[in-house]
DNA sequence: CAAACTGTTCGGCGGCGGCCGAAGTGTTCC
DNA sequence: GGAACACTTCGGCCGCCGCCGAACAGTTTG
């Protein structure tokens, strides 16, 4: 399914978690709409996308987190050459389907799981109306650019939706990838003691 | 890469982390030499297979628990439908390259990681001997039939070394899929309090 | 040395599958 | 109603790539 480009594409595009629009997805993989009706049809019937109809719109989003987890695993056997430039900055941060993932993700999660810490009351999160939910609570996911462990699971996505309602991350040009703002250098450091040398390249 | 039944085969057959000459894998893909000796040369390029020579023979190898890892996690798509009877055996106990994997590699990791066990100790192993090797002690893999944690890493790598030393656990025809052997069951339920009731089909 | 064996390169065959143009269904909007 | 739009189905083209047979290089065995 994801040795072809245009599924990969696909995909790809989707990893952010929001749902995309067949014709959007098209014009992401670069093929027309016939071509990519006949990938979308595929990669449904493996059960990695799902999609809801609206109008005449049809919006596709993949079927759940693991499906994410899975192609990140793939990315593994790419991080031993040297990087395209945009893979590099997907490094830093990026969503992995409804968390944060990359060296950012992986930094806040370490600060999360130390003794004593007190960030989930500070930022006021309250992980007993998390449990209702019927997904687990809290899953470790192995970040596959860092080799290290990231929150993911219902305390994962609470997180980052947290994260995003307060401007401290942003989206870029609607791809995975994710900048923090200003904003959020200040409160990753009050929050998560989180130091400015952090944010400084390799 | 993975997407060729053939390569497929290979990479699988190599999932045990044991090397197997270029012509065992041929026969294990059901090619013959001079399209097995193509592919495996597209795996090494890929970073994903090491070889080493020895006299005539040429004797391959996964470049590393990551790259196990990584297969793994795409076996979660699968995981979704009904499997064919040989994956239903693979689930209950198999060699994540040189750790063990399934629903037996998930609890005994779960019981491994209660407070106040003493398993190690009992068993005789020396996490200060583990720690002087350059890789991870410790690694949390996520089992992706289970979707639960099993232990990874040297410490992972040192307990299956000692489950098949002291015969608890037998290969089956030199594939990934592992058997526990009476004198398994006895020892677990010492060393580890699993119950006869485990071994039970769903 | 020849014989047997492992792995490789080369050349050519064949088929799967991705691609598009054209045409068809269903929906929205005026 | 008709026009614009999103998506699908059909048919046919084309190219990649996996496959093998044949021939070749290096190693082991007698």
């Amino acid at each position: 399914m994801l040795a072809d480009p245009s599924r990969a594409a696909m995909v790809l595009a989707l990893m952010d978690g929001r749902p995309r629009s067949a014709k959007k997805l098209a014009l992401d993989a670069g093929v027309t709409a016939q071509t990519a009706s006949a990938h979308l049809r595929k990669l449904v019937d493996a059960n990695m996308l799902v999609w809801q109809g609206q109008g005449r719109s049809k919006y596709f989003r993949l079927t759940g987190a693991d499906v994410a987890q899975a192609v990140e695993a793939l990315s593994i056997i790419d991080v031993q050459r040297a990087l395209p430039a945009a893979a590099r900055e997907l490094r830093f941060a990026r969503c992995c389907y409804d968390h944060l993932a990359g060296r950012l993700g992986v930094a806040l999660t370490e600060r999360l799981l130390r003794p004593g810490n007190t960030v989930l009351r500070d930022l006021g999160i309250e992980l007993a109306a998390l449990e209702s939910s019927r997904r687990p609570l809290f899953r470790c996911c192995t970040d596959w650019t860092e080799r290290r462990p990231h929150v993911a699971g219902a305390l994962g996505a609470a997180l980052l939706r947290r994260y995003m309602d307060e401007r401290w991350l942003a989206t870029v040009d609607g791809s995975r990838k994710l900048v923090v703002t200003p904003a959020g250098r200040s409160a990753f450091a009050r929050f998560f003691a989180l130091a400015p040398t952090f944010y400084a390249p390799d």
